[in-house]
RNA sequence: GGAGAGGUGGCCGAGUGGUCGAAGGCAGCCGUCUUGAAAACGGCAGGGCGAUGGGCCCCGGGGGCUCGAAUCCCUCCCUCUCCGCCA
């Protein structure tokens, strides 16, 4: 949400702003109720301190007719109040309405352009991989070794869900385990374990709601919403606070699914498991003082990209330009891994600073010193990375000529040592394996 | 899910429809005293809005009755106790 005071005061800064992000949002229409308003509040801010006066004096007076006289006379200014904070409610609601869909306002440095195709190439890390054998795309690669169950996913749940199986259902578990552990040992992060269904005022918070209700699986008789990224309820879990001086800056993580409709993209990306309704994502988010927000989304996209280097995954940062930022985003960089299978960069993550925009939807707010009055906190996060995208840039760089993949160094601890993923056996085939052990020993003794 | 009890300032805790933005205690800050500290004593001290013009709003959220609500009524949320169910 926009600082009201900014629309009064600047609006052609602000509608300049929205004209390079390429939306519109009702400023005439908010500026209009901004100013009924407040000759609303003034008025009946004047009349109540009137009734407050008058009641305190009759409270003293004896009973009598001159009593009865004086209470008579506040009834008329009784219902004049009401009638006027019932307008004010109205005029209020409205407002606040027209406010929760404006966007953030980007950042000045930010480029401008009128879509992703403005988007801004800031670095490249390593060399993508040459390979002297056909590379297949990870769908292909996923069939042959029997590493996710296209079919059985859809039946169970329908299109664009899956199911993992064998090593690379612990490949993406190690991976979670992994990156967890690097943000915590190495970034200075603390792990939290949000709730995955929360209410609608979360959503709101961190602009989830009331614009992008589509996009969210919801639940009627509970009012709950599936969350679609873990910053939702870490974004939310200080809501309503006011965090005491000393406190900042904070660092959380957090490893959760993410349930999203996608009914915006159907039909586009629809092989394999880069665009799901469900999948799990590593994610960090940072409440820092203002004046230290520009420098925590250059270290939060630091600690994006130690991931990607230490699993050697080549990959560039890009700035989103002014089109194609998020609503919440003043600034907003991603991160993408080279596919040489499905030949394309994937964004695998996405690292904003969002200013004091969410922080004022969600009353998130710290005290700079003791006795200083209460500011609003910047709030940051950034994709640590996305699972099913990570997985397929692993699937894609680490294949080798014989159809396997090799497991990135870093992760063969998290593996048992396993260095190697192979084809997977069919769902019976343990069990089976198990029972004939228990035959054989049964056998010998 | 059923029955009951509650939600008051950082914490604890009073509060009869008017003199209550709220006693008292603890914690906190400042001062006096002290070599210093403790103790004692004195003082300060919640949040928000706002054309800084007084003022207005906030006793879990919202609504209602009333000239007037922390106090009465309705509703929602939350906490606790007992029963039931459950991983």
């Amino acid at each position: 949400m926009l600082d009201l005071r900014l629309i009064r005061e600047q609006p052609d800064l602000v509608r300049e702003a929205l004209r390079k992000l390429n939306t519109e949002a009702p400023i005439d229409e908010i500026l209009t109720l901004d100013e009924r308003r407040r000759q609303l509040v003034a008025e009946v801010e004047r009349l109540k301190a009137q009734r407050n006066a008058e009641s305190k004096r009759i409270g003293q007076m004896p009973p009598g007719p001159e009593r009865e006289a004086a209470i008579a006379a506040m009834r008329a200014l009784g219902e004049r109040i009401e009638e006027l904070d019932r307008e004010l409610a109205a005029v209020e609601e409205r407002l606040q309405a027209l406010l929760l869909e404006v966007p953030n306002l980007p950042d000045p440095d930010v480029p401008v352009g009128p879509d992703e195709s403005g988007n801004v190439i800031v670095r490249h890390w390593g060399e993508p991989r040459t390979f002297d054998f056909p590379v297949k795309p990870h769908w292909e690669l996923a069939e042959e070794l029997g590493l996710i169950d296209f079919e059985r996913g859809v039946k169970i749940a329908g299109s664009r869900f899956y199911v993992l199986r064998g090593d690379l259902a612990r490949l993406q578990r190690a991976l979670i385990a992994w990156m967890v552990d690097l943000h915590v040992n190495e970034h200075g992060y603390l792990e939290v374990y949000p709730p995955f269904l929360v209410r609608r005022e979360a959503m709101i918070g961190t602009g989830n709601l009331p614009k992008f209700g589509d996009n969210l699986y919801h639940d009627e008789e509970t009012d709950l919403w599936l969350i679609p990224t873990a910053e939702v309820p870490v974004t939310n879990l200080f809501r309503d606070e006011i965090l005491p001086p000393g406190s900042l800056p904070i660092y959380l993580v957090a490893a959760t699914p993410c349930f999203r409709k996608e009914k915006v993209s159907a039909g586009r990306d629809v092989r394999g498991i880069k665009r799901v309704h469900q999948f799990e994502k590593v994610e960090m988010v940072k409440f820092v003082e203002p004046e230290h927000s520009d420098e925590e989304l250059q270290r939060l996209v630091a600690d994006a990209e130690d991931v990607l280097r230490r699993l050697e995954l080549p990959y560039r940062v890009v700035q989103m330009c002014t089109g194609d930022l998020s609503f919440t985003a003043a600034k907003k960089f991603d991160l993408e891994v080279w596919a040489p299978g499905s030949q394309e960069w994937l964004e695998v993550s996405s690292c904003s600073n969002f200013r004091d925009f969410q922080a004022r939807r969600a009353n998130i707010r710290f005290r700079p010193s003791e006795g200083a009055r209460p500011q609003y906190v910047h709030t940051l996060n950034g994709s640590g990375l996305a699972l099913p995208r990570t997985l397929i840039a692993i699937m894609e760089n680490y294949q080798q000529p014989d159809g396997s993949i090799e497991i990135p160094a870093v992760l063969r601890p998290y593996m048992g040592g396993q260095e190697r993923i192979g084809p997977q056996p069919a769902y019976w085939e343990p069990a089976q394996a198990r029972r004939a052990r228990e035959q054989a020993l049964a056998g010998d003794g």
